[in-house]
DNA sequence: CCTCTTAATTGATATGAATCAAGAATTACT
DNA sequence: AGTAATTCTTGATTCATATCAATTAAGAGG
């Protein structure tokens, strides 16, 4: 299990400032498939992930849901809540067993005072801004080839890691979807799949959707 | 025209800092309808909307528009991108005639030693974080029914001040799919219109459909 | 007040993706 | 290996919304 001063964001602070902080962070065990926080709760801790895997997903009236981003610990979660008095905008999951740990608020905002601390703070939420910007563009402008084009070009790796199923809804697309569009992609020629591995052939035409939406000829 | 310790951001600094910030700040003037900067671009400084009103929004592959945001004097514009060094995700066009400030960002990372401007500046990022959060919360989760209702919900008296075609472009849907809703939310006895003056009869039946997506009955 | 322009409405059709429903292909389990 | 359970594929249908096209209504300028 990670320890605050793993955290790039406490690393910037002393040790006894991290013993303090340490000394009160409640460490909490879940279960893989538990449950954090849900969307539209309100918080009163900063919640950082000390071991383990959590998926952050946003759910739509039907029931179904948004995937918007898997962490990986040692990872500060939910960041933004802990300045704005929002509501979670999403719910978080653990995809396997781990911990996290509760940092009262309160504490959080005295660390401000240390200029290191708030800068590295500043990146953080940087990042998480940019990941949040990241996922709105595929959401809102990415058709769902863009969006299978785009891991193919990005991330070709996670077709021998994960089951179609399960990068499907990573994509917020159907399996169907997902099954009739890879068919599509190889019957053009921009790839093929032997078992599990992808072999991209056609690096330009992946480009070509994400830019387009649409594959070259038709 | 504003001038940079008019925002809130930089009233933290005192007064000899912020002579310096104010004479390195290059001002352009722009005309109504004008760019900014576009989607896609890399940026050399922080853009501060002195005057005026601008409009983010992205660009898709069809050539349509996702509205984004409207900003008004005095406001930084495209924060995050002065971190991270990454392509502007949005198009920013001027509503009005106006003025920019463009500050060096060496300039404004030597601001960041100041531990009140950088939490000033961590508290304005945070807000835009949750506007951003809104946003995809209404590109992914609302149905074209549940953004209108949140509008007549949330800000009403938007449909006095604009055209209803002006407000379909920031709701991102097309004219006619906001005029049919209208005209389905009026026969349901939800609202009436009387010129330019809508007034809602049924805040609940609103309420539903935000949360739902779906008028009750049918 | 009347024309001209702009905005709003209405209908028909198209589109992209979800949903529903089988079947086929893999993988897992004794 | 043989059966069961999962996962993947394929087809038919539905759904929400965009698009295209035409008409009506409203507002502005002379």
């Amino acid at each position: 299990m990670y320890k605050l001063s793993d955290l790039p964001l406490f690393s910037m602070l002393n040790e006894e400032q991290l013993a303090i902080m340490q000394s009160q962070l409640h460490i909490h065990q879940y279960d893989k498939d538990s449950i954090v926080f849900y969307e539209g709760e309100k918080n009163q801790y900063l919640y950082i992930l000390l071991e383990g895997v959590v998926r952050l997903y946003k759910t739509t009236p039907k029931g179904t849901q948004i995937h918007m981003h898997n962490f990986e610990a040692p990872e500060a979660i939910a960041l933004f809540v802990a300045f704005e008095n929002v509501e979670f905008p999403a719910t978080c999951e653990f995809l396997s067993d781990g911990y996290i740990g509760l940092l009262p608020l309160k504490l959080f905002h005295e660390c401000l005072n240390n200029t290191d601390f708030s800068v590295s703070l500043l990146k953080a939420l940087a990042q998480r801004m940019k990941l949040l910007a990241t996922l709105l563009h595929k959401e809102t402008i990415f058709s769902s080839e863009a969006k299978i084009a785009d891991v193919l070009y990005t991330n070709p790796s996670i077709f021998e890691r994960l089951k179609n199923n399960e990068i499907a809804y990573m994509l917020n697309m159907t399996p169907e979807t997902l099954s009739r569009l890879l068919s599509k992609f190889k019957k053009e020629n921009i790839l093929k799949i032997d078992g599990h591995i992808v072999t991209i052939l056609d690096e330009d035409a992946l480009k070509y959707i994400i830019e387009t939406n649409k594959m070259r000829c038709s």
